[in-house]
DNA sequence: TTAATATGTGACGATTCGTCACTGACGAAA
DNA sequence: TTTCGTCAGTGACGAATCGTCACATATTAA
């Protein structure tokens, strides 16, 4: 038995990232269907009482995860926010980290999927509820951030009747819808379809974009390839990772319809 | 206990939907986190053997509620599509048709979003996952006709390197973003965000429609007003069910941002 | 009439869950 | 130094949930 001991916020912090870590290497393993609190309990060096410390149960703890992968996804997002070139692009090229991101980390993706469910949020703690909030906001930030340089710069004009936190949701809302429903075409072609998930997410980006009239328009530029070298400079190791997963951005399919 | 007999298809299906619809009204009362199979066998006539001759567990039957819900909004959908009037209007209406099916029948709009999570789909039968698909496939008819008229009539022009499927399927999953994202604030404002449902969907549905080039663009048309007048016409049974729980569409709503 | 088939049942064992009495370490008080 | 109180970790245990299938019954076929 585990020697108790006096506990600070940065020892409770560690000990619930581990066992998070510890969960999403089980889910990968057996399949998030299959997830178990007992089945993580035989995965980390804790009692079951001292997980259920952390986590009210399996959604609370599903909660944790995706909070974790959302501010995986923040990250990639900050970078997309930093990276030269102009605010639309930026914004096509944020878009594009989240479908990275999907397929770098299936587990995590799906784990979001799962919490965003409403019998996730019924049985999760307050805790995490707010953490997850606060998680959702920073995700906005990177958003907001290009939509201001946008507006700075001229490149783009609120429309009528919306304002800045409006945009920032619209485009969020777009590449989640079109992502999510499409969620079984991230890791491979399933052959269920013939809509492409990145193909539709770079048409819905750019039909969203021009409705703005957020210049430069898609017929005045070549979004596709500079989106393509854009990636390659911003994201390299993480596209390496996905080809060597058997996956690549299928590019040739932007300019044929399905 | 009840005596056997041989059963034909119809009787199947008559029982099946007589254990859905009692399931339904459980997640009503109970809340759909705290559904069992035990508490829904307890709910209706028949034993627990035979619940499970339908379902093969929890996840199969909230996929199979998914799948009734799914052709409820089929048939809004198809209202909507048989609506008079110029096909952007009716593709607004379509759109607002789903936000409509989700505020009244909460407990099934909540087990749609269930059901797309990739642990029910990973628990469930190929019976009820093959009948989602042709269910998906009957959302899309309406809006495809929707966008086939627009063709035909010259309002809408199919950009770039998109076909029908696609602009159909970019019309559905940025209803599906908006709504899923905000969908604690369906029911009634939650005064967590001031991103207000009714309004974001009407501005998504219109920057998306505008990026098309969809006839009348929104600068020369007050689609807001013809909007509220053919949900008049439309559903004006279904927004008196509304007004009786206490909602209303927020139209004032529109001309504001944030 | 007997045997085979189809269907409904709920007792039962397996699994999962969440709790809490017990244990032990440590610091404070006597 | 000893005793007491507090805090944290534990896993046995009872409750809840799950899914199965031996048994019972009605009907049909031989």
């Amino acid at each position: 038995m585990t020697p108790p001991k006096l506990l600070d916020e940065a020892a409770l912090k560690a000990r619930e990232l581990q066992i998070i870590n510890s969960a999403v290497l089980l889910i990968q393993k057996i399949g998030i269907e299959n997830l178990t609190m007992d089945k993580v309990v035989a995965e980390v060096p804790f009692s079951k009482g001292t997980v259920y410390k952390h986590f009210i149960g399996k959604e609370d703890l599903l909660l944790a995860i995706s909070n974790y992968a959302i501010g995986l996804l923040a990250d990639l997002f900050y970078r997309a926010y930093q990276f030269k070139g102009c605010a639309r692009s930026r914004m096509l090229l944020l878009n594009f980290s989240y479908l990275i991101y999907a397929m770098l980390y299936p587990a995590l993706f799906q784990t979001v999927l799962c919490a965003k469910s409403p019998n996730v949020v019924g049985k999760s703690s307050e805790k995490h509820i707010k953490e997850g909030e606060r998680l959702d906001v920073k995700l906005m930030t990177s958003i907001n951030g290009i939509v201001e340089d946008a507006l700075n710069d001229g490149s783009l004009v609120l429309p009528l009747n919306m304002d800045v936190q409006q945009i920032c949701f619209s485009n969020w809302s777009m590449a989640y819808g079109a992502i999510s429903l499409l969620s079984g075409e991230v890791e491979q072609c399933s052959g269920r379809t013939s809509l492409i998930v990145e193909r539709e997410l770079f048409n819905h980006s750019n039909l969203l974009h021009d409705g703005m009239g957020w210049q430069p328009l898609t017929k005045d530029s070549s979004h596709c390839n500079e989106l393509k070298i854009a990636l390659d400079k911003l994201f390299p190791q993480e596209l390496a990772k996905i080809k060597a997963k058997g996956r690549e951005l299928n590019f040739d399919s932007f300019s044929s319809p399905a």
